[in-house]
DNA sequence: AGTTGTTTGAAACTTCTGTTTGACGAGTAT
DNA sequence: ATACTCGTCAAACAGAAGTTTCAAACAACT
């Protein structure tokens, strides 16, 4: 009845999962663009062509809903492949590796990704998927890219030491997605489009590895720390 | 009524624009907190002791009250003073205060900065408020940094070089504030406190100055680029 | 004291939105 | 064929929230 020119079987009601997949897949768009409060369910069922009683049927409610979406996001994109890279590869290519991955993850996929807003409201308003991704997304890519941090600028300093770095290398990423409609705004040639993405790359694979050796310079002007391992605690001055 | 054990002059209504200033700083907490949707004009009348129709009567509606919340917002916590320091202090020292400002403005202000939360959630979702913020807050602490990193990077580059050191550096310090969620969520350590304020702001310091090196090292390396001033956009290549 | 403009308060209004309901159609097993 | 289940749909329901209304209170001015 809403397409009066489709036939009656247009809306098959029985291929397995139709309605189920096109809500989600709709939600996910929905729920990108306008976040959890924001997105109604009107709206993404009007998306996914089906009934405004279909997001209740199938999943129970609009939260249960958001949910599927923050756990099915997470295997969209390209999958972290890189982090497979051992040893065997040099530190600094497995350094570049990952900024490369993150970065085109998080700026080139299109207007708006959806794992990268959701990620991004969720940071700023958490609900309680993020605990999830944190344990199933954030932490392993953190602890692969502490060790090839602690490759770079050697051993011998305090765990603490190396979460910096790697949140120093983490945050010249990341804030391309945080901070794109601040840097739209500011002018061309502040966020990076697809011509300027390998420069935008090699810059802060360079900053980065200068930065890196800047550490181990100032570890050893301040003396080596002993008793740096053995502690799960990435700082031990609080 | 609302509180039965007060005199009534505690609704005084002619102390000149005290609902007014009352709604301001409650909206600015309630806005701050749940974000401008999930914001509800009768719990910020609730936190101000003012009627609902406060709001309506005083600035004509929720969105034009955000509008003064997000004005307002600026001239809270400590001022930038430091943007008054010219070449007659070091840029090192120049670029060590700026951090040390910003930083502490975004992590150390108590549970929630309200400036920092709105700005947070403008730069997730847009609105009209984000370009005022922009001009009056975020580009005129660009043009002075963008003077300092020239200064330490060194002249002869590209417009587009000094922006993306530029880029690094606050990138390293808004991580905190973007990302604060995760990095509570990740463990002690990750988010900086009291004790280890210092440290964190020595860290962003030395890396990036060692970046700074790093890319003027490069930027010898693959030869200098000429033309490149004269132009206000910072990329050329896009 | 009376008038006037401003501010406040309680209630109602309107719209939006998540959810529920009951009916209908299609396939499937008995 | 009948009954049952599943999926869909239109409509209605219920609550929340922004806004409006109108009367009352207050201060300032005449």
């Amino acid at each position: 009845m809403r397409f009066p020119d489709a036939n009656k079987s247009e809306a098959a009601p029985h291929i397995a999962g139709a309605t189920r997949e096109a809500l989600i897949a709709a939600a996910t768009t929905v729920f990108a663009e306008r976040g959890f409060q924001d997105a109604t369910i009107r709206e993404i069922c009007q998306l996914a062509g089906a009934n405004v009683a279909a997001v209740n049927y199938h999943f129970g409610g609009k939260e249960d809903l958001y949910s599927e979406v923050v756990v099915a996001v997470k295997h969209t994109g390209a999958p972290p492949v890189h982090l497979q890279m051992g040893a065997e590869v040099p530190a600094a290519v497995r350094l570049e590796a990952h900024i490369r991955w993150l970065l085109g993850r998080l700026v080139c996929m299109g207007p708006v990704d959806p794992l990268g807003q959701i990620m991004g409201r969720e940071m700023i308003q958490p609900t309680p998927a993020l605990d999830r991704l944190i344990e199933e997304f954030f932490r392993p890519q953190s602890v692969w890219l502490e060790v090839v941090v602690r490759e770079l600028i050697g051993p011998g300093l305090g765990d603490e030491v190396y979460a910096r770095g790697v949140m120093s290398v983490i945050s010249q990423v990341v804030f391309y997605k945080h901070c794109r409609p601040v840097l739209e705004r500011m002018g061309p040639g502040y966020f990076p489009t697809a011509a300027t993405f390998e420069a935008q790359v090699r810059h802060i694979v360079d900053f980065s590895l200068a930065g890196f050796h800047g550490m181990r310079l100032a570890a050893a002007a301040n003396g080596p720390k002993p008793g740096a391992e053995g502690s799960d605690c990435p700082s031990r001055n609080h």
